[in-house]
RNA sequence: CGGGGAGUAGCGCAGGCCGGUAGCGCAUCUGGUUUGGGACCAGGGGGUCGCAGGUUCGAAUCCUGUCUCCCCGACCA
């Protein structure tokens, strides 16, 4: 065997970064911070997308698609929003090349300067309400139900595969309601279908909360997240949906007529999730062989592996029974490959798509023909078992259901395991240094103090829990009196 | 952007201190035997040593610059 694969124990970043490149998810591209999402890597992608976009059309929304580039002077129209994204913008200040005078190849025209300067979009809040500005007269325009799916550029110092690149893909959802009540409604309601989406799809359990002030998005009243843990007891934000208030409507001079005639500002939503997830999705449930994804995810969800001998009547026999039993998964919207590749043997095979994270691998050789059984694998569980040819293909949707809800589970109770109370900064510190994991702790409420934790324990609020319940103690720091406990944790 | 490490065949690495024209394992190609957990034998191909300068009769090796990646910090989805 031997994968060369880093194990989990022996250097968490370096399993994560052997898994996305040898799993053929993504590979480093020529350009500083930014990837190429492999084949393999897209079609996962293309599978958590097209869920999501039925979900949001469920859910009364259209796709529109605005531009990659923003004037740099929309950006500065919301003050704390410009302040946000400044520092990690690309700009546009030229739109030719030339040939270098002097032979050095091609430069930059300088005679082709911008009059305006323009923005890699690092999200599109301002060129989107600039447009709305123009479809909303009367109460009768709202709302605006709009999702886009594009690339966004942040230029970041440090990049990581999925976690963390300067470009990566994403949705963006940006609503205009004519009531704040109606606006905060579907911040919430974009909220769940992001926590759901994550639970049942990903098989990732996630902590529904609100960000404190400073952790807020740049330019919203109240950001909305959902958190979930690695296998490293880090958080990760899943996804994030923002109540904006009536900032960009006033920044952008957004205002429709009311039944009362009456004008009005505006009330406004955002909402994303990006590739980043699928950094999550590694970091959640994979192992020291491999990936292991969720089969209602999984660009590929079963293999068949022929096992052949010497004789070729047999070996025909082998195809045709994998024939049949190919014919049976697709019928039932099962994606299945079957790997009859003579050049390697199936014990190659077995790893490789081990480390793919395939979440059913079924061997077929001349013996099981004779048993009327085809052996099936289990990903997650790395459990094998003999199984009856007839009505194997329900057998395999079941195995897939179980799964997906096994992992789940699992995630679940590792989770659970691995989220503790602190009462004083003592505990506070100690779990951090020694178990990781999430921290419910009191905390005074002010950001100050925030600033503080984050300083000496590297561990931030994540989120303040929905449905927390009250509860009187004394602030982790400061000893003032708090009323609800808040989630802490270190997080990528 | 600061600190540390690294770039030599598709992948993983040795060689470098002490300069003399590049090697190992895996992969690949051909032929054969094989096939139930990363097969074996025989033969073959593949590298301007990250890039650009410099020193030298001669540079993978020494010097300078530069680019990229990884790890740890500061910043962020």
């Amino acid at each position: 065997m031997g994968n060369n694969l880093t194990s989990r124990q022996q250097d968490y970043a370096q399993w994560y970064n052997d898994l996305i490149l040898k799993g053929g998810l993504a590979e480093h591209s020529d350009v500083r911070g930014c990837m190429v999402i492999k084949p393999y890597g897209y079609g996962l992608w293309e599978n958590m997308r097209d869920v999501l976009d039925k979900m949001f059309k469920d859910t009364g929304h259209q796709n529109a698609y605005f531009p990659l580039f923003i004037p740099k002077s929309y950006l500065s129209k919301e003050a704390s929003h410009v302040e946000g994204f400044a520092k990690e913008c690309a700009v546009v200040t030229h739109y030719r090349l030339k040939n270098d005078p002097n032979g050095g190849g091609v430069i930059v025209d300088p005679e082709a300067k911008l009059e305006e300067e323009l923005i890699v979009r690092p999200t599109s809040e301002t060129i989107i309400w600039s447009t709305y500005k123009g479809w909303v007269q009367s109460y009768r325009d709202l709302p605006i139900l709009v999702n886009q799916w594009a690339n966004v550029v942040r230029w970041e110092m440090r990049t990581r595969l999925f976690l963390r690149t300067a470009e990566f893909l994403w949705q963006e959802g940006h609503t205009a309601h004519a009531t704040k009540e109606e606006a905060v409604a579907e911040t919430v309601q974009m909220l769940d279908v992001y926590a759901k989406f994550v639970e049942e799809y990903m098989a990732l359990p996630v902590i529904k909360g609100v960000k404190t002030a400073s952790e807020r998005f740049a330019g919203a009243e109240d950001t909305y997240c959902i958190e979930a843990m690695m296998q490293d007891g880090k958080a990760l934000q899943a996804g994030t949906s923002h109540f904006l208030g009536q900032n960009f409507a006033k920044a952008f001079d957004v205002k429709f007529a009311d039944k009362d005639n009456k004008m009005e500002y505006v009330w406004a939503t955002s909402w994303g999730m990006s590739t980043r997830l699928i950094g999550a999705l590694v970091m959640a449930h994979s192992d020291d062989e491999g990936l292991v994804l969720p089969p209602r995810i999984a660009p590929l969800q079963v293999v068949i592996v022929p096992i052949y001998g010497k004789d070729a009547e047999a070996r025909q026999k082998i195809d045709d029974k994998a024939a049949e039993i190919i014919k049976e998964l697709k019928l039932k919207g099962i994606s299945v490959k079957y790997d009859n590749d003579d050049t390697t043997r199936p014990g190659w095979k077995f790893a490789e798509y081990e480390l793919r994270g395939v979440p059913v691998r079924v061997a077929l050789g001349a013996r099981d023909l004779e048993n009327n059984v085809a052996e099936v694998a289990r990903r997650d569980e790395k459990t094998k078992e003999s199984v009856s040819l007839d009505g194997i293909a329900n057998h395999i949707e079941n195995l897939l259901e179980d799964i997906q809800s096994n992992l789940y589970h699992r995630a679940v109770t590792f989770r659970t395991n691995n989220i503790r109370k602190a009462d004083n900064w003592d505990e506070f510190v100690k779990i951090l240094d020694e178990n990781s994991g999430f921290i419910l702790a009191h905390w005074d409420g002010t950001a100050e103090t925030e600033e503080k934790i984050k300083e000496l324990a590297k561990a931030t609020i994540r989120c303040i829990p929905l449905d927390n319940p009250m509860e009187d103690g004394a602030c982790i720091l400061t000893g003032k009196p708090s009323t609800q406990r808040v989630l802490f944790a270190r997080a990528y």
